[in-house]
DNA sequence: CGACCAATTTGGTCAGACCAATTCTAACTG
DNA sequence: CAGTTAGAATTGGTCTGACCAAATTGGTCG
């Protein structure tokens, strides 16, 4: 899970996951430090670094007397990918708001590009979308073409906060997404629609319709991985028989 | 800042805001720890505990051979409020992107909303707009009955990604503006049409003219603050001549 | 000038100690 | 017996000083 493989990450992780799988209650104490490092085998300056990190992450509270368990939906959104992770296939409808989420600012996104681009950047916006027309077949190389047209967006649209969110959101699920294999199968022919769609909104620098479109892409996406996810469930109840 | 008063979460702070300042070049390293140690006449742990909360923050990474700042775009949303509470006044621009965030992720709460709410569920709805529309005159009234309104879309919407996005966003921003005393001005017009077109949404169930007049809302209150902001502005000027 | 090796620095971790504040316990009181 | 309260045990916050492995640095040699 944790790249870096310092103890005192290691302990935050299991501590974490413990959390989010709820074996404590809200509220509740956690073990003390000293408990903590005898657990764990590690030294209590090791446990206060991991607890330093849950705190950060609004898992915890540490106050004098003992460091409390918060509410879930107190936390911070870098608790989601771990929260995908706990079961072997992700929550369908924790991924599903998740792309509703992202189709919203990446909507959001669109809107505030076509209104703030240059004209340099709207030729090359629409050579990006000419070329997501093409490739209609290759899974793989169109979901690069369109993350990469994403990424421009983003560029242009220039929006710090929209950028941050987006950052933590991709860190937490795409990944996620990519080590389960899971490969969202979407109708060539509604794809070639959007993208039609979105000539159109450059053409005519038509924000709201670029928002739109981008927004029902990810609802068609949304459908997709849903789809998808079910596949795979049904695959792994197989393997269980 | 920083409500717990540990030295480490002073360290952090102060830390922090160096970086936000960009004191610090991206990619530059940080004093080592032990001289951290030295500056801030603390312990070696307690700046460890400090880096260690900056890391979560994605604001540097901490590798053997020192620790690294990393690029602001690719922090988390957390570093947001102290980076609007660096200055005297919020940058404007930050402040506005705040809003069309806020705004979209409104707008995908109210949508859902309306399309998973109950019946009880839904006259409540319709009862708390019924009361929006009075108290036109009473600004903080108004905005506390906004509040509520938004708050319960979000219970009814249920998406626990945007909710925890939306707590880290307003625990950066909303405080940030209650401090600064700004009281942005709505025409009551303008109010009253946006209610009745939420009445018009909730009556006929029609989950996209919610949304969209959740956003015209955010659009109205973004140019409100924007210029509530100016104002402000203008009258620290003219305290220092 | 570049490759290589040794000294130094740096982060990671540990052990043990002290303080102040909280929490727990049990005796005490009405 | 319930409620209060004083004292003991626990807990987080911090410090000191130490050791290791990996990385950085600086000088030396080809």
């Amino acid at each position: 899970m944790s790249v870096n493989g310092t103890i005192s990450h290691e302990i935050a992780s299991l501590l974490r996951d413990e959390i989010l799988r709820s074996q404590y209650r809200r509220g509740e104490r956690l073990p003390s430090e000293r408990d903590l490092a005898a657990r764990f085998n590690a030294s209590r300056g090791a446990v206060r670094e991991a607890l330093s990190q849950l705190e950060q992450l609004g898992l915890i509270r540490i106050l004098p007397g003992g460091a409390r368990v918060q509410a879930i939906d107190a936390a911070s959104i870098a608790i989601l990918g771990p929260l995908m992770a706990i079961d072997v296939l992700p929550d369908p409808l924790l991924v599903d708001q998740f792309l509703q989420t992202f189709g919203a600012l990446a909507a959001l996104t669109a809107r505030s590009a076509i209104n703030q681009a240059s004209n340099e950047e709207m030729r090359n916006l629409q050579g990006m979308v000419e070329r997501l027309g093409k490739h209609a077949g290759d899974f793989g190389a169109m979901q690069t073409r369109w993350r990469e047209f994403l990424e421009y967006l983003a560029t242009v649209a220039d929006n710090l906060v929209v950028r941050l969110i987006g950052n933590d959101l991709k860190a937490q699920f795409v990944e996620q997404m990519m080590n389960l294999g899971i490969n969202p199968v979407m109708k060539p022919a509604t794809i070639k629609q959007l993208v039609n769609s979105l000539k159109l909104a450059l053409a005519s620098k038509d924000a709201e319709l670029a928002a739109t479109t981008i927004q029902m892409q990810f609802d068609e996406l949304r459908m997709a991985v849903g789809e998808a996810i079910s596949l795979k469930q049904a695959s792994y109840q197989k393997q269980a028989v």
